[in-house]
DNA sequence: CAAAAACATAGATGTATATCTATGTTTTCT
DNA sequence: AGAAAACATAGATATACATCTATGTTTTTG
């Protein structure tokens, strides 16, 4: 489910972190996105497709629209479970163990 | 310093994944590390060197062998980072800020 | 000093991926 | 029902990158 490397190709694009950074507070379709961006429509779905992919985005449509957001919870959990995996002696870890990823 | 973008790319690797577990708790040799893979020496120092680059291992040279370990902190940081940037809404990310990323 | 061990670097090659244009699909509006 | 808007998908292309072989560099040892 939240697999270290899935993840971690997922977020390894510029393209696609500042799209994360766009819609990481506030829903935008993706016409608003591609608006902000410097890049065609075509390239803003597909990095949004990744991103989809991953679990990273919400994705709500409304009519013809369709609303993506960040799923700032997955990606907490994502980075949790970085830091479980990896820095496993690291204090945070043990704090953020206990609040996110559950007993061992 | 902690760049997301370069943090995400120096991890976003299947191989280099592997080789961050092999010495995200004890220090190796390339030559050990590369026992425990399945891919020439050159290769894998070509991995490390990437981790180098992006402030993931700590290394030591003693005589003629050379030790890497994971750089369990700054991957920490690194995580922090992330959520600080694309979660900030989330309980935990005001957690971890308090505890490594110090007030904004 | 020569040989060997440990590691890094250079160059070549195949695969993955980011971007584009063109087009398909779905929904709304008249 | 037809047109337009919003978005996704397909195919093409150029660039990035992972891996290999070959070789260079540094340190130890005999």
């Amino acid at each position: 489910m939240t697999d270290p490397i899935a993840f971690a190709k997922a977020i390894a694009d510029d393209t696609r972190q500042r799209i994360m950074k766009l819609c990481c507070c506030e829903r935008l379709t993706v016409t608003e996105i591609t608006a902000k961006m410097f890049l065609t429509q075509p390239t803003v779905s597909h990095h949004l497709a990744i991103l989809r992919d991953a679990g990273l985005v919400n994705i709500e449509r409304q009519g013809r629209e369709t609303y993506y957001s960040l799923n700032q919870t997955f990606l907490t959990v994502c980075c949790g479970t970085l830091m479980s995996q990896f820095a496993p002696n690291e204090p945070v870890t043990a704090t953020v163990k206990q609040e996110l990823l559950m007993p061992d």
